[in-house]
DNA sequence: CGACGTATACTCGCGAACGAGTATCAGGAT
DNA sequence: ATCCTGATACTCGTTCGCGAGTATACGTCG
């Protein structure tokens, strides 16, 4: 049970009783499904899963007219302290989250400078504008909505600020040339291959874990 | 192969010939495991799978005493073309990424508030200790690294002093009192459970998806 | 009034990912 | 001389996720 969907279903089916298709669509009106990255096709396979743990009972099985059977869950005690465990586990711990942008800047040497100022300056736009479009989202939704179901938005508009200031500043260095070894690094991609010696400097000093 | 481990594996591999556990020698000397989330269980796997797509050709296979086989692999020209392409997809298309934090904030409001504060606060400080361990790491290597290969942990410091940052105001909100609505929201959790007329407040005003 | 889109509600099977296991060898400690 | 630890090098089986598919009902537009 690492499956993020489940914290959803668990947060949703605390408020009352419901099938798993109302979880979705109520999951869906809360914006829950972006925050927690939510493939829809694991949804009933998550529920069957806390439902194995306990933390979820069949209340009663109904059927309407000739649509499959509706199979209508609850939380359980256990569920609930469950979806408060997992809570606390998610708020109170920090974790090393893998980003396909570190993972992209880590092999950035494979490309010339100049390229990779490009990319970085393509970033920088879609950033902006996502930036702007969420800001403007926040504002909006503020007028409905207490803050209280909004920080979790307030949170990903801060951070996506913070790498778009990272990346401007980055970029002004290589547009700039007051990047260290600029010239170096651009005369590997002019003539041929990345020399071996270079590779060697990669090493790093790798004292923590 | 949307496996980053692959992506570790072709910048590894394009420097020279070798076998799949001299390539996990090398990425984890270069810190890259940590870049990438790295899960070795899969190294066999994604080389397979990288050779399958003609990314990477069997050079030979070797057996030394009573070792098993060891099969050496070089990068091919359509490798080197995919690792420079997936180099800039992942530099210039910034992506919605799910954070566990996020995740947690945005059921934040199933524990009370005061218990919520005390996790943050517990988080933050966890928070801190990484970033000043990361800034000493990075200052060390500094040293004998060239700036050019740290970038993606300069990167990933920034994010995190950003995170930091937002949870020590956040915090300061709560335990100052000026955040809004915290009576009501301390009041539900001290009476049972959530009012319902509460829930259909968290229905946020959703206009782009 | 029929046809077409969209919401409702759920199933299935492939296939990637990865934890755990296997087996050999080198070198230092006892 | 033998034990043990850690590095070398790779395999396997299970689990889980999830894309794609299925089938009915409802509304609406021409």
């Amino acid at each position: 049970m690492n499956n993020l969907l489940g914290l959803a279903v668990l947060a949703t089916v605390v408020e009352r009783p419901m099938h798993p298709y109302e979880m979705a669509t109520l999951i869906r009106a809360r914006g829950k499904d972006r925050d927690m990255g939510v493939k829809w096709g694991s949804l009933y396979t998550v529920v069957r899963n806390l439902e194995r743990h306990g933390f979820l009972a069949v209340e009663e099985t109904v059927r309407q007219g000739a649509h499959p059977e509706r199979t209508i869950y609850r939380i359980t005690d256990a569920g609930r302290a469950e979806l408060a465990d997992w809570a606390r586990d998610l708020i109170a711990t920090p974790e090393r989250e893998q980003s396909r942008f570190q993972a992209g800047l880590s092999v950035g040497a494979v490309l010339p400078p100049d390229e990779l100022a490009g990319l970085l300056r393509r970033r920088l736009a879609l950033l902006d504008e996502d930036i702007t479009a969420q800001r403007e989202m926040l504002d909006t939704a503020r007028r409905e909505v207490p803050r209280l179901f909004l920080v979790e938005a307030e949170y990903e508009l801060a951070v996506r600020e913070a790498e778009a200031s990272w990346v401007r500043s980055f970029l002004e260095e290589l547009t700039a040339g007051s990047f260290p070894g600029l010239d170096l690094w651009r005369a590997w991609h002019e003539s041929g291959r990345m020399p071996p010696e270079v590779a060697e400097l990669a090493e790093r000093g790798r004292t923590t874990d």
